[in-house]
DNA sequence: TCGTACGAGATGGTATACAAGTCCAACGGA
DNA sequence: TCCGTTGGACTTGTATACCATCTCGTACGA
């Protein structure tokens, strides 16, 4: 029922993202057609869509790849993001419902509890991101603006792939999900200015986190 | 030389930003490929592009159609320019050259101009829009932030389908080549708060003007 | 009048073929 | 030995043909 060219571009990108698929790796139509068992065209519809989303570079009659990332992107990324998540929550909160609010709350204590098992625990890092992905993404949605989410779409792709390498200190850990309950408490008093000042700081310093301080 | 879906790809969105295409129109690819003496491959490779722009809506088994906006949209794109643009002068500002602030206070020059010969010279509103272009592009050029030059690209588009129909009023127009000389004049006292503020007003003004003032 | 079935028109995908571009490696000359 | 050239393998970009499937309007029938 679906697309497949739809299909292919998902499976292709959670691949990415998992980094199942090596830094610069080429991408080759045929090779991925045949062992999808396709045929090229919608693989070339799929990594079209992936270039245009800058997971995957490519360049005329040279094919594409898996695109890398330095420091400098990283730096750009999630300066953007923190520019963008603030007016998202500054535009959130003045229409946030109750019940938005309280889900909001919920994904918070969610992490909370999830934060105190056990560190060895397989399921504690991802289920950590997929909450946390949940409630970037659903201030996002209450800012009910199509346009911004489209360009956070964009801009969150990459950090991912690095979310799997890079574990957060105990120290950041717990400064996120203050931050998490803070913009909350920000939104709850209708404060915009607050929230959105939250917002940044709690993006720029998970960028901190992420380059290592060292730059 | 230059690949045929690239071309295609131009034809179209020129055609669209022209206002050539009325709105809403169907674009059918078979027609397209016909018209353009090529086949449905590039055809279809270039409404994808235009698609993952926002040009062009597309929906599944229906095909293609010059994409439309109302208020809301533009409100939004405005917003988010407004926003994003002043983070570009803000990061321009403290590396701009002294050359490249020269070139700015000549396309400054030649705005003003521009501005001052014959309102029915056919050449008058292009050429202000083509140098408004050239002012916007270099400062994000300045900036040296690409991702942040492909978010602003992708929400330049709308607004300039706009600026065909609609025709500055000589007060707008004045207050907006103040703008852009004081936008300079920040760069130039190297103060990044001053420049981005003048450039957020600066396309917040324009975006009130676009849409008349009434909502 | 309402529903349904039909058919025209398009898209999504497959298969195949080929020109042109890129890359690499072997070859040959300085 | 080193470098420039050549040639061919490998891909991409495009064309073409074909068909299943989907959409939508319309005419038919209950």
């Amino acid at each position: 029922m679906a697309k497949i060219a739809t299909t292919v571009y998902e499976q292709i990108r959670t691949s990415i993202l998992n980094g199942e698929l090596s830094n610069a790796e080429r991408l080759v139509e045929e090779d991925l057609a045949l062992s999808l068992g396709i045929s090229r065209t919608p693989v070339r519809e799929a990594l079209r869509r992936l270039a245009a989303e800058g997971l995957v570079d490519v360049s005329p009659n040279r094919g594409a790849r898996v695109a890398e990332w330095d420091d400098h992107d990283l730096r750009e990324i999630f300066d953007l993001r923190s520019i963008l998540e603030a007016h998202a929550v500054e535009l959130a909160t003045p229409i946030a419902s109750a019940s938005e609010i309280e889900y909001l709350e919920n994904i918070c204590a969610e992490m909370e509890a999830l934060a105190l098992t056990d560190a060895s625990s397989p399921d504690r890092i991802p289920g950590l991101a997929e909450k946390n992905r949940k409630f970037h993404g659903k201030i996002i949605e209450i800012s009910n603006s199509s346009r911004l989410g489209a360009l956070i779409e964009t801009l969150v792709h990459v950090p991912i792939v690095m979310q799997t390498y890079k574990v957060y200190s105990p120290a950041a850990l717990e400064r996120s999900l203050r931050h998490h309950r803070e913009i909350v408490n920000a939104m709850k008093a209708g404060d915009e200015v607050w929230a959105s000042n939250v917002m940044r700081a709690h993006i720029l310093a998970a960028r901190e986190e992420i380059l290592g301080g060292n730059n």
